[in-house]
DNA sequence: CACCATTTGTTCGTATGTATG
DNA sequence: GCATACATACGAACAAATGGT
């Protein structure tokens, strides 16, 4: 995950987009568990509230679905 | 919680007074929580940093006190 | 049952950049 | 320039739930 200072778009929207693309391009496969929100803080190298904010644009897409203590699985269902 | 744009007052102001109007009321009684500054934003629609200080002139009346990561309360003593 | 690791969720505090009057 | 206000972001501490040992 690798967000630039210079795109124009904020970094959650960046992150936001990296995700959907590896969820639309089967890196995450319908099901699946994607990684937690402390590893994306880790790969993306922004905070708790930024990465949260990208995978909570997901859940309002319905592509992902967060089950709390277990993690975030990407959508079964279109 | 509701701001009006015609009132001559701040918008912090206006938030102050509607807060300390709940807490000298009762609504929100000496030892309570009262809403986060989140809820607050929703509430009222306005910005983290405007809510935040309203709630900082609470503070410095010492009608609230707030605890890091936990939340503002209602002070017991006078 | 107690204990612990993992994981999502909450909340305050602070900072930056931008816009408006 | 200054005060007010908004949107975004980061850091840190804490809470709650789940599942394993």
């Amino acid at each position: 995950v690798r967000i630039e200072p210079d795109d124009i778009r904020w970094p959650y929207e960046q992150l936001a987009a990296i995700l959907r693309e590896r969820i639309t391009d089967g890196t995450y496969p319908p099901g699946s568990r994607i990684p937690p929100i402390q590893a994306l803080e880790a790969e993306s190298g922004l905070s708790n509230m930024t990465v949260r904010r990208a995978v909570r644009l997901l859940v309002d897409e319905g592509l992902v679905i967060t089950r709390p203590s277990r993690g975030t699985f990407v959508a079964r269902k279109r």
